[in-house]
RNA sequence: GGGGCGGUGGCGGAAUCGGCAGACGCAGUUGACUUAAAAUCAACCGGUGGAAACACCUUGAGGGUUCAAGUCCCUCUCGCCCCACCA
């Protein structure tokens, strides 16, 4: 009894071809490990024995344990589950035997899953294994089904986070990002995920950030890319840009010196995703969740209204934006905004000095404090007058912040009368207020206590009075129709539609990205680097001194170039991409990563693409998750893909909170690491948990507590598979019963998975496993019945809890390796079908009894047992039924 | 100010087509096993009343539709998220 016996727990190499690589070498010394035996309850250990390998699987064989592996596993009672034995050693097997490696097969539909990659921030934390588990166990299930899945991952490497620490401990960005990655990987692979390595894409590597240039000179060659002036922060002290982290503070100064940063307009890299703004507008090819799509439409914000010119005195135009043409009549004061072009050439002399001091204190706001809604509106009257082109009236041009150079051209019309805000800085500074749009049947108006908003009828409004207008907006109001017929024919405006979005800002005055690929000239101006001349590649030797100046920049040769037209002396673009930029494209990387012809292989392309499921975080909605489509239609319009969309179906995974509801953060302290949970119950464990512990597409709060129902399951998974139970006389019923329970699990989590509702699925699993243990009681075992159990209960569990599964499959119950490369079971809709039913009945609405019907009774008879039953006629009191129901056999209501 | 998501036991959550509310788990209680603990196993576990049978109440609040509402409609409320002087 208490004898030692020694066994190995999985198979020893067959093939020696890959023994040369130090992978391959660790994973044989995992893999030899000796489970000692101790003395058992009597009980059980009758049941327990090993089950031998079938002959069959060649592939492996048991192997005799080494002394050194002896010693390195601490004895434990001979077959307990040993997540951290399995788990290794089937990695590294599946590794070798490259299980999970995607390549192009027609014979089978491809599926083509992504997750977001991460940024390499340093170690993996829980909300990684939540947004790529749940994701991960789907491709898996999707591959059992049929499908030949792709399901790739990579890094996400550029980045100011990496720049920053490299100021502070002059550790290069590159070697801390590449440490980064390669421990992030090893972490990775500990949770027994399917990703392809083969096609993993680091965006920071040179052979990925070539064809990050290489797209940006095609948007620049198809006129996607261009130059233009736009304000940034600025210390005036250093004379350089600052980035938006180092502005700190409520009174903006610069971290490093402490001047008041100031906004300045510089020149920029845009591309014009402007022109693609309605066409981002339209969703209807795609699966995306309605609240994406609402806030990506939210976010362009589409306008529909009139383009008017108006003339300063000196004869200049200014074109303005309305979406009130029809109040044109009441505009009796313009106001632009501090930074607008014009100011200075309208400001008169005696206004000068209040204007310039008005322009250096909005300077000095941030975005969101100019555009705090309680604020007060400020401005300053700018000494000049533009003419009202509709009636040629003289009206003063004011200065103010509540006015955004950002959006529409950075000035407006002021309709005191009808616009809250005009109104409000109307009655500040005393302006006049002309009423333009009256009630119906409301004959004289007094004064104006508020902005009149509503519908009415136009007055004071020259060929237009009288003339009907509701709160619609553009050619859907007759009345505004009318009037931008009217200013078209006249030459003063035309129809327009503007948008919130702007063109993406491209360019970054950074180090750690990929160096915009452009040559400046003092003849032939901007030009793109040749391709032949590409990646332009980031130099290595650059300093890291805190002036907030590019490396790039301080370089003292790395910017000097020759230019590609004429070859004389030029200068190379210093400043960054966008990491963006990278992302935008990288589901197309990992279709040859290794490609150095072309950004992406053109065989693959035409099998993997599009993207069929995308997974990630919500917080991208409009910044990755905009870019990509953006990107995808300019591609498209340049004949480098296909399709109108990059990704079918998005799906969007919820937050991991901390314990107490706060979100988890360093600073914190209350970062929950999943690298301990794996150390101490398995990743199988830990998968099991973390789609179990809250809804996918809600998140939740983390709690540590909770894992060990999933680890009790698993163990319960692992103790019925290994038990040998004797083979019992089970009834049919018994039998019937199970089978029943099987498929209809069956069903529920093949539903479950599809739909991403993976908590469902462990339960769904657990319920099952209950059912198991009950049906063996009753000596179901050994029987047909409770080896299709077993059978499609580890294929159930594959794609959730890879290792144990495999591990039951291929060395408990001997059946091929592997479990991953079976095909997902088949529900019989016969043998889920229930024979007996039972069906509530209510009397007056509440359930009184229940009753057993065949499930094939019709409705008659239903009713007919329903009320023979003598709990409901001992409710019904005697009284004849008025009413009663018989629902789609679920339940009966009697009303009496 | 606008838009979105949500509120179900002590906790996470289930109820997928308007049809038995609380599946599955955590925590808790009791018992078995143990020198003991852990692990495991068995039972209980929304509230009120009751010895019990059982009755009544219960899905943020109020109202409505319906034989029947967590689910549909209206009003309100609380929490979270996004946008926000958008001309």
């Amino acid at each position: 009894m208490a004898a030692t016996k020694k066994k190995t727990t999985t198979r020893q190499k067959a093939n020696p071809k890959k023994v040369g690589s130090n992978r391959a070498v660790k994973a044989k010394a995992a893999k030899k490990i000796v489970v000692k035996k101790k003395t058992l309850p009597v009980k059980r250990s009758a049941a327990r024995k090993v089950v031998k390998r079938p002959a069959g699987a060649a592939a492996t064989k048991r192997a005799a344990p080494r002394a050194k592996a002896a010693r390195a596993v601490s004895p434990v009672v001979q077959d307990a589950y040993n997540p951290q034995v399995i788990e290794k050693s089937w990695q590294a097997r599946w590794q070798e035997d490259k299980l999970y490696r995607s390549v192009i097969d027609h014979s089978r539909p491809k599926h083509y899953a992504l997750t977001m990659l991460p940024y390499p921030s340093g170690d993996l934390h829980i909300g990684h294994w939540f947004s790529m588990i749940p994701p991960d166990t789907r491709a898996r299930f999707k591959r059992m089904q049929g499908y030949n899945v792709l399901f790739p991952m990579g890094f996400d490497a550029f980045g100011l986070n990496a720049e920053n620490a490299a100021i502070k401990d002059g550790i290069h960005p590159m070697k801390r990002t590449f440490q980064n990655i390669e421990r992030m990987r090893r972490q990775m692979r500990s949770m027994g995920t399917m990703f392809d390595w083969e096609r993993e894409a680091v965006s920071a590597d040179p052979e990925y950030y070539k064809w990050t240039q290489w797209f940006f000179i095609q948007l620049f060659k198809y006129g996607l890319a261009y130059r233009k002036m736009s304000a940034v922060d600025w210390c005036p002290k250093d004379n350089t840009t600052l980035a938006r982290e180092q502005v700190i503070g409520e009174n903006r100064v610069c971290e490093r010196c402490g001047t008041p940063v100031i906004k300045k307009n510089l020149e920029q890299w845009f591309f014009k995703t402007t022109r693609y703004a309605d066409e981002l507008l339209r969703f209807d090819e795609i699966d995306w969740p309605e609240r994406v799509r609402t806030l990506q439409t939210n976010w362009i914000g589409r306008s529909e209204g009139a383009s008017v010119i108006f003339k300063t005195e000196a004869g200049d135009d200014i074109e303005i934006f309305t979406t009130r043409p029809d109040t044109l009549w009441g505009a009796t004061f313009m106001v632009f905004s501090p930074e607008h072009l014009l100011v200075d050439k309208i400001t008169t002399p005696e206004q000068k000095e209040a204007v310039e001091a008005y322009k250096l204190q909005a300077a000095r706001q941030s975005d969101i404090e100019r555009e705090a809604v309680d604020k007060e509106k400020t401005g300053v009257f700018t000494g000049g007058y533009a003419i009202n082109p509709v009636n040629q009236a003289r009206i003063p041009i004011w200065i103010a912040d509540y006015v955004l150079m950002s959006y529409g051209t950075g000035a407006i019309m002021a309709v005191p009368a009808h616009d809250e805000r005009d109104f409000a800085f109307a009655k500040k500074y005393d302006l006049p207020i002309v009423e333009v749009i009256r009630p119906e049947g409301q004959n004289e108006a007094g004064e104006l206590q508020v902005a009149y908003i509503g519908d009415g009828v136009m007055v004071n409004s020259g060929p237009f009075n009288g003339t009907k207008v509701n709160t619609e907006k553009g050619r859907k109001n007759p009345g505004i129709s009318k009037v931008i017929d009217w200013l078209a024919a006249q030459g003063i405006g035309k129809e327009a539609v503007n948008y919130r979005y702007r063109d993406w800002l491209i360019s970054r005055q950074r180090y750690w990205g990929a160096p915009i690929p452009m040559v400046y000239c003092e003849k032939h101006g901007w030009n793109p680097v040749p391709d032949d001349q590409l990646p332009v590649l980031l130099p290595e030797d650059v300093e890291w001194k805190p002036t907030g100046e590019s490396p790039l920049k301080l370089h003292p040769t790395w910017k000097d170039t020759i230019c590609p037209v004429c070859g004389g002396p030029a200068t190379r673009e210093t400043d960054t991409m966008d990491t963006f930029m990278c992302s935008s494209w990288y589901h197309l990387r990992y279709l040859s990563p290794h490609d150095d012809q072309a950004p992406f292989d053109e065989n693959e392309y035409n099998y993997w693409m599009p993207v069929d499921t995308y997974t990630g975080g919500i917080e991208h909605a409009t910044m990755h998750l905009l870019y990509t489509r953006f990107f995808h239609k300019a591609l498209r319009d340049m004949g480098i893909t296909e399709g109108n969309e990059p990704m079918m179906q998005l799906r969007n995974q919820g937050m991991v909170l901390a314990e107490d509801h706060s979100k988890m953060s360093k600073s914190r302290g209350n970062v929950v690491a999943p690298d301990v949970l794996v150390n101490r119950y398995g990743a199988d464990t830990v998968r099991a948990y973390i789609m179990f512990f809250a809804r996918w597409e809600m998140g939740g709060p983390w709690d540590s507590q909770g894992i060990e129902g999933t680890a009790r399951w698993i163990r319960r998974v692992w103790t019925l598979f290994t038990e040998r139970t004797r083979p019992g006389a089970a009834s049919e019923q018994t039998k019937k019963n199970l089978r029943r329970r099987v498929h209809q699990t069956l069903r529920r989590v093949t539903r479950d998975f599809e739909t991403f509702e993976f908590n469902t699925i462990i339960s769904s699993l657990m319920e099952l496993l209950n059912e198991m243990y009950k049906a063996r009681e009753e000596g179901a075992a050994g029987s047909p019945e409770w080896n299709e159990a077993a059978e499609i209960y580890l294929k159930m569990l594959a794609p959730v809890a890879p290792h144990i599964a495999e591990e039951l499959w291929t060395n408990r119950l001997g059946k091929p390796y592997s479990i991953h490369q079976q095909m997902w079971s088949k529900v019989d809709e016969d043998a889920a079908r229930e024979d007996m039913i039972e069906i509530p009945v209510q009397v007056n609405g509440k359930v009184r009894d229940r009753v057993l019907v065949s499930a094939e009774a019709d409705e008659d008879e239903i009713r007919t047992t329903a009320l023979a039953s003598e709990i409901v006629r001992k409710y019904m009191e005697g009284r004849q039924p008025q009413k009663v129901i018989v629902a789609q056999r679920r339940l009966v209501s009697v009303v009496v």
